[in-house]
DNA sequence: ATATATTGCGCAATCGGTTGCGCAATATTT
DNA sequence: AAATATTGCGCAACCGATTGCGCAATATAT
């Protein structure tokens, strides 16, 4: 059990030297002889000292924590941003601390306060579903901690957020069917308080706006209970017999699409052609491989970690608004669909053995 | 920018008493009269008073942090396992500091030792792949950090330890197999360093023993890299024209391995069976459903983050072997082979069109 | 030989809090 | 009225390190 641990102290009373020679020592500090920094190392090394990051940045008045908030753990996204976070944060020898806000504003504002007491040095924030506003951040603009809002965000002026061009990529997304010859696309869409879906949602009525497609509301589906999701995509089907292409807004909303398609029989991409956007690996053990515009969480999470550092270490508080650009990658789960290609000709077509 | 923060001691100076009394007053310690407290409490909200816990830390020995090192962030389990871990982190009061290793040994040392710097109270370790002994956990023994091995591990008396019944679950899953009338089963394992490939397989080849059923070598896929797995299934189909089932032996070999058959034309389950050791989430957005044993990550994380915590607050050290019971989950990937059915017979079941 | 630099080290303050103990003022008991 | 108990607060040490400054001993320059 807990032997009591050997101090800075202790090694000074072994060595019969002071405190401040033995920490100088262990420091390299310049002003101390080859000799006594050999003696000190040896004696540290023997007596198993092992240095208190506490009581040094007590002094030092930073922690070198790193606190990230997110609403919640799921399987996509959110591991491969901690992933890419945490990579930059240990490379730079910080620590990343954990929180989840259980998509309460009520937690995340405990949360976010909890920060300031463990002084971290920055926070990441990915905003819960329920926050529409960002008065509880203003503490720590206060008290001067760095804060990033990354992916799920609100519109602001004052904090450093880093997102993708929702817009633009929903707008791609439905594009790309279109140049495909799809003219009846489905969009699959979350919870609209939500600026990630509104703003996805907008640049899906851009691109049809663009080519003067008409877009009839039962083209859009808001989804906030996946488990009602089977009966809106059925009703989605049923109002439109020329339905050729599905874009699911996420990775979450693209895996119960794909299985729902799959379970009522609908084949991709004969019978309907799927795109989405996403962190990439869905896509690729779902079959057939979905086209999708990759916005690696990784990468978000590594670009976040950066600024984050370089705000902390320049003691900067420059507001900027970073847009991740997005790349198309192309799979097998869209066809071209020639001028007067029906479903039901597709439907046809003889699937290969193998 | 950083305005200086208030502390204990502006606060005493404002009110023209001590930082005893201030510290006390804030504390609701009963030496303290009503009136002061609310004096205190007063000049400590408007002077926005926030508290610094690295300070108090460092008189109370603790520091009420966590650290989980994790081999590496994948979508699956782990996520679902931090999650369940930081649920009952943070209702008990303590933080969670995430590390990964990136399953290298060194880097695990690295972040074992970084551990006892930050004075964590406990530590969480899931094995990275190339570990083999767990002499660089003996540091944290000598100071008295309390360590838990979880999910992945390796033998030992000397760590508590937290897992499924590998062994047991492998064997159930093959035998939930055989009772539905397979005899040839194909086997998906993992990297065979790891001990929970290990004894899964274990499991897996006591059910064919129990039976009396012949097991090829064939019948195991040992899969290091999942680029790999494509050959070595058709290998296996081909070498087995009698294959009738798969058992998976995690998520991701699950998807892949569900990946592959679709890709091959080969249909579930009725061409072929499957089955899985799972978290429970990718069965749910395969098509069928794959029926699995379930190991809930968030459960796991639940019971260990218990467990630890226990550890550190009635400071006992002994060892726990715990074992947390898998639930067979039913779902539609397994068909039941009645004597003398052949694949090939399956196989030319007329699909319904949805 | 004297004046000046350099080397190597320690004193003491500091970071922001917590806590054992003592003490004066007031309240209660005998 | 004297003895005792209680209340409310502060002194000072402490947690484990870092750091500005001073100082003695030695080395170098004049």
């Amino acid at each position: 059990m807990a032997g009591k641990r050997v101090t800075l102290k202790d090694i000074a009373k072994q060595l019969g030297i002071s405190m401040t020679t033995v920490s100088r020592a262990l420091a390299d500090h310049p002003d101390i002889s080859a000799e006594t920094k050999e003696r000190v190392r040896d004696a540290a090394q023997v007596m198993n000292y092992i240095p208190n990051y506490r009581g040094r940045y007590l002094r030092a008045k930073h922690s070198r924590l790193i606190a990230l908030i997110v609403p919640e753990m799921n399987m996509f996204f959110i591991p491969s941003m901690i992933g890419g976070i945490n990579r930059v944060v240990q490379q730079n020898d910080y620590s990343l601390i954990v929180f989840q806000s259980d998509n309460s504003i009520i937690q995340e504002r405990r949360l976010v306060e909890y920060c300031t007491h463990l002084s971290a040095d920055g926070v990441l924030l990915v905003l819960s579903s329920e926050t529409a506003d960002l008065q509880h951040l203003e503490i720590l603009h206060e008290v001067g901690i760095p804060v990033i809002l990354l992916d799920k965000t609100i519109d602001t002026i004052k904090y450093t957020t880093i997102t993708i061009d929702d817009e633009e990529a929903g707008r791609e997304a439905a594009s790309y069917l279109m140049d495909h010859g799809h003219t009846r696309v489905l969009g699959v869409f979350g919870d609209q308080r939500q600026r990630i879906s509104s703003m996805r949602l907008k640049g899906f009525r851009r691109a049809h706006s663009e080519r003067m497609l008409p877009l009839a509301d039962s083209q859009i589906l808001r989804v906030t209970l996946m488990s009602e999701l089977e009966e809106q995509l059925n009703a989605a089907f049923a109002a439109h017999p020329d339905l050729s292409a599905i874009f699911a807004m996420t990775d979450e909303l693209l895996v119960h699409t794909h299985y729902l398609l799959a379970s009522r029989g609908t084949r991709v991409p004969d019978d309907v052609s799927l795109i989405s956007i996403s962190d990439g690996q869905a896509p690729t053990f779902l079959y057939p491989n979905v086209t999708h515009l990759r916005h690696s969480g990784g990468e978000v999470g590594e670009r976040t970690a950066h600024i984050l550092i370089g705000m902390i270490e320049h003691n900067s508080d420059a507001m900027m608004d970073v847009r991740i650009r997005t790349t198309l990658v192309e799979l097998g789960s869209v066809a071209t669909r020639t001028e007067g290609t029906k479903r039901r000709a597709a439907r046809q077509v003889q699937r290969g053995p193998r």
